[in-house]
Parts: C-alpha cells; structure tokens; sequence
DNA sequence: CCACGATCCTGCTAGC
DNA sequence: TGCTAGCAGGATCGTG
C-alpha cells in the first residue's frame, strides 16, 4: 500500500529522468474510470510535446508538473505501482495507462485492484485548489504536536482512525499510523481530543521519524508496492507491529494484538499502549 | 459539522 | 484437489 514514503521514493526515482524529457502520447488505456476527470485523448493532446519541469508529491499524490501550468496527479491507492521502463518492454498484466515520452521512454501505470487515479490539472492553482481541498498538512515539513492538537480538537473518534483521514495529516495510511502510535505509546483507539500535550508531541514526532525511516528504507514491500525500476523497498524488514498479530512486540515481548477499527485492521502492543492515560 | 457503513476491485488465502 | 467465501485497504459517497 504505497503511503508517503512509497510516493516519496517513487518521485524520487523519477524526477532525474523525467525532468526535460517531451510526452509523445497516451496509450494503454482499458480503465477510463481511472482518468475521472480528462479523456486519454484529452491527457494526450493537454500533454502532446510538452516536457515535463518537476516531479512531485503531497501526501500520497505523485504530482507530475509539464511547461504550460499542466500537470498530472497520480493517485496509487492500494496496489497501484508506477514504472519507468522503455518501449519495447513488454506491458505487465494490469497496465492501464503509459505516458510514452520522446525517447522511447514508458511511464506505466501498473494497478491490479483499478482503484488508482489520474487527475490532468491545466494549471497550478487548479492543482493546488484540488490537494489543499482534500490534504491536510504535510508531516514532515509542517507538522507538530501543537498543529496536531488543532486538527483533532474536539474530534471524538479513535485516533487511529482519524490519522488515516488524509484532511487531518497527510500521507499516512495504515501501516505507518500504526507504527507511530506504536512508537508513541498510544492506544490506537484513544479518543482524538484525549490526547495530552504530550502525547500529541509525541505522536508528531512519531509520525515524522517513521515515514523518515520509510524513506531512508525506500519504502515498504508489504504487498504489491515497488518503486520506479521495479524495486521493492526494506522497510517490511523493520516493522514493530504492522502485520505482527501474535508475536512479540519488540519493546516489551508481550504478543502483539490485533483489532478491527472500523473495516481496517490495527496492530498495537497493549502493554506498551494502554487504552486510558 | 460529525460519525460511520458501504462501495469500488482483484489476488490471495483459509476452509471445506 | 478444487472450489468458494472472505479478506485486504484509500478515499469517496450516502445516510443518520
């Protein structure tokens, strides 16, 4: 499940090739539910000979920016993967779009599950005006325990579940809120406005230093998620929690419990996160 | 405004 | 062995 440290490596991967080079066109298409807002016809002729100035991301979009204000905003949700491989690579089953660039360069978009997207904006403030809408604020560059404490006051719901609203923090998803609440020492089902002062600044703190680990670790290949060149990333290597119901936590020894929180899963050590303060 | 369930998809796994 | 039911999850939409 690419969150912000999958798109971050992924930007990253891509940005030193992308940068300069032109789109010649759009092909693959076979999901248009995929494009919700530009035909591929459209996206091609929007892009047709047009380089690409900057590659992006806020929260968990990978933002493609093109000369003229145009841009692309890509959307992986769960099992979405985006590769840059040459022409005559033979297209992976659940290829639905390529954005084929001058030099004999694919960038496909790879998606089993279809629920990824590819927003066209035809200038920045459009961009800008559809993230800001949706995304609060980036974690690790405008984030801490006070701003957080803002964005959750009087907020009753579990904490747990409301880290994974993208208009509360963005860019954390499953896997990384539980491990930062891990890393806190905070119960994922605590209420929002529960929260000490303390404890929000460390929670801020927490989020930061795991995605920042997630990212020095090229992300985690927990299931589909694999950057650029088709890489997988280490960070599944170093989980203390995410999918490790029943065995030790690391810092205590006691198993690791599990719950359901809502319809997703949240793994947390109930020695280490007690429930009430 | 807030909370929360249903929905979209398909590959994989558990269970019979 | 072969089948199916159920699970996984990010974001959005509809309902209370």
């Amino acid at each position: 499940m690419p969150e912000l440290p999958e798109v971050e490596t992924t930007a990253r991967g891509l940005r030193d090739r992308l940068i300069g080079r032109r789109v010649v066109g759009v092909a693959g298409v076979d999901w248009p539910r995929m494009l919700p807002n530009a035909s591929a016809d459209a996206i091609a002729t929007a892009l047709a000979g047009r380089a690409v100035t900057q590659v992006d991301r806020r929260g968990k979009y990978l933002l493609l920016l093109f000369e003229a204000g145009l841009s692309l905003a890509l959307h992986r949700k769960m099992s979405g993967n985006v590769l840059l491989l040459r022409i005559e690579e033979p297209a992976a089953a659940h290829t639905h779009f390529i954005l084929r660039f001058s030099d004999g360069l694919d960038l496909r978009f790879v998606d089993a599950r279809k629920f990824g997207r590819i927003h066209l904006f035809s200038s920045d403030v459009e961009r800008e005006q559809f993230l800001d809408q949706r995304l609060g604020p980036e974690p690790l560059t405008d984030l801490d325990g006070a701003i957080l404490g803002e964005r959750l006051r009087g907020r009753r719901r579990a904490i747990k579940t409301l880290l994974l609203d993208q208009s509360v923090v963005a860019g954390v998803g499953n896997l990384y809120a539980d491990e930062a609440l891990w890393e806190a020492r905070i119960h994922p089902e605590r209420g929002a406005d529960s929260l000490t002062r303390p404890e929000l600044r460390r929670l801020a703190a927490a989020i930061k230093r795991v995605l920042e680990l997630g990212i020095e670790r090229r992300g985690t290949s927990f299931s589909d998620y694999l950057d650029a060149d088709g890489a997988p990333g280490t960070n599944q290597d170093y989980l203390n929690v995410y999918g490790r119901a029943a065995r030790p936590c690391p810092r205590c020894g006691t198993p690791v419990s599990r719950v359901r929180l809502g319809a997703r899963s949240s793994h947390f050590c109930a020695r280490c996160q007690r429930p009430v303060r």
